[in-house]
DNA sequence: AGTCACCTGATT
DNA sequence: AATCAGGTGACT
């Protein structure tokens, strides 16, 4: 469910409330599903005894850099999130839970169980995550280098968005906020753009993703966290289906694209 | 390149 | 009861 901002709101909040330098005391397991293929044991034995000496987001995975080479990562998928407590809260849905030094709680929860976590070597991390296309925020993400990528493929501008080994961070809902700003349709093949359309693209995305990590940093400190900012963030298109578009008035369509909701003005999108 | 499986809660 | 959900990897 979290894209980019959302998962990076996350890490803020951690960071915010002290993560940087606490020490996993011990480790409980509750499901153990959400830690495969690792074993709950070995997760657990991995995790204890460390200290968390960084936090920081790549794509959409949460990265906890350990003591002694070791690196936690956590993947929130749809409904997962991560968030430091008292001790004296008690959640629902709760996955994996440690207790940090000075009677904090870390805890993982995630109702559908999508989400994912594990405990590897800095290097193995690397393998895993080296798939991982541009992150979009950097300074190497130029519009010459989404041309570039944009040249190779010929996957319908939506999917091309999502493909997190091309450019990573936009889900469904970023993506169609996206193509609506650069006025690209998100049927059109990404090799068949125009070199003004990639640039239009290109200034969305940042755009886009600049101004939504500044929308939920604003909302996460509530109990919904980095969900209720849908009510703050103005989407101009996802989820507005057969309402007026707010640029030409004209009705949002909403078609199917792998499996999912794309929603976008037929008009202004070409 | 498109579909499905992974899961379960919320909504229609 | 059926459909939908802001993700991703595996499969056909």
């Amino acid at each position: 469910m979290p894209e980019l901002p959302e998962v990076q709101a996350v890490v803020h909040g951690l960071v915010e409330d002290g993560i940087e330098c606490a020490r996993i005391r011990s480790v409980t397991v509750r499901r153990a599903s959400s830690v495969n293929p690792q074993l709950a044991e070995e997760f657990s034995a991995a995790c204890k005894g460390r200290t968390i000496v960084s936090a920081e987001r790549r794509a959409k995975n949460i990265m906890l850099h350990l003591s002694r080479d070791r690196v936690l990562r956590v993947h929130l998928r749809m409904t997962g999130d991560l968030r430091i407590g008292t001790g004296e809260e008690n959640p629902p849905f709760v996955r994996v839970e440690w207790q940090l030094s000075a009677g904090h709680v870390l805890r993982f929860v995630d109702s559908r169980n999508l989400g994912h976590l594990q405990v590897r070597s800095e290097a193995d991390m690397a393998k895993t995550l080296g798939h991982l296309g541009i992150e979009p925020l950097s300074r190497a993400f130029t519009a010459a280098r989404l041309a570039d990528l944009a040249h190779n493929s010929r996957l319908p501008a939506k999917l091309f968005l999502m493909d997190q080994t091309k450019v990573v961070g936009l889900g469904n809902i970023y993506a169609a906020e996206v193509l609506f700003r650069a006025g690209v349709a998100p049927t059109r093949a990404m090799n068949a753009l125009e070199a003004d359309e990639i640039a239009r693209l290109h200034h969305a995305i940042r755009q886009v993703l600049r101004g939504a990590v500044q929308s939920v940093y604003k909302a996460y400190r509530t109990p919904a966290g980095y969900r209720n900012h849908r009510d703050d963030f103005s989407r101009m298109v996802y989820g507005r289906a057969g309402e007026p578009c707010q640029a030409c008035g004209s009705s949002i369509d909403r078609i199917r694209q792998a499996g999912r909701s794309t929603y976008f003005c037929s008009s202004c999108q070409r």
